[in-house]
DNA sequence: TCAATCTCTAGTAAATTGATAGAGAATGTC
DNA sequence: GACATTCTCTATCAATTTACTAGAGATTGA
């Protein structure tokens, strides 16, 4: 029940994306700056979310990284399991039958329907909008 | 996102308690070889939790541990976060403004309040009627 | 006293985590 | 076509964590 720094990395990297509209790429070193994330290291998780399919390339000067999709068809739930791997042990235990011989893998089953509710229904269309909002809400409260 | 092994054990361990309705202690040896747990590990697993609060202990012949509280008054969460730590990065991260710079604060706050939902609801009181509920329904189907 | 049982200190092999180094391959520009 | 730029691929690595083991010591009940 943990999120590894290498799959915070990841998110970062790919809300960083989705924040320019644009389909220019984005260089690694941009991104490793904007985020404050080490660059080396953030070659390898663009490198591992590229060929998940969620990040196309380019090389070359004026190359870079951008979304392979859609902002609104990339959820939170989508990088942190490519990443990090199963969110639950419902997988890993609770793969057999639900009612048997353990209360666990029903509990498991409930842990990860209430974690999908949040992590695979918010995309990075969604943090965008929400980030936005916050900040104009600040932008107000400064005028006043 | 995950659940160690450790944390599955103690799950386990403890569920073994609250299933005795007896006060009597039993032997870490019982419940190592019950739950299918190496017993040395499980030692220092019951430990930790007798440290926590959870559980206490009688030594010498007839020793064995007991649950220290009712265990509708123990719950899978507080289990877990004793063991596992942290269940999100939420106290890691989000410990600064919600509505900062990054939306992942917020983020991690509807995670964190899903799992909640979740495991700090259920207690084990709670996982042992759901699991003889189950083996008497399947009891019944064996019947028929 | 003695056998059973928890307790405490140590250690440890394997895996994972969070990186870094450097050469190679593609791309756009002059 | 040389060249700078940028992604890509392989390899390595220290530190930490994980899952587990060994063995001596402390308590308790008979």
């Amino acid at each position: 029940m943990d999120v590894s720094v290498k799959g915070e990395y990841a998110l970062r990297a790919v809300f960083e994306l989705a924040c320019r509209e644009t389909d220019e790429p984005i260089k690694i070193a941009k991104i490793a700056e904007r985020q404050q994330i080490p660059q080396k290291f953030l070659e390898s998780i663009l490198a591992q979310l590229k060929q998940g399919g969620f990040l196309g390339s380019r090389r070359g000067a004026d190359g870079g990284y951008f979304l392979a999709r859609p902002a609104d068809n990339i959820t939170v739930g989508d990088i942190l399991r490519h990443i990090d791997g199963p969110t639950t042990p419902a997988q890993r235990i609770g793969q057999g039958e639900v009612g048997s011989d353990s209360p666990f893998p029903e509990l498991w089953q409930k842990v990860e329907r209430a974690l999908s509710s949040v992590i695979d229904r918010t995309s990075f269309a969604d943090l965008v909008m929400r980030w936005k909002e916050n900040r104009a809400r600040k932008v107000v409260n400064w005028d006043i």
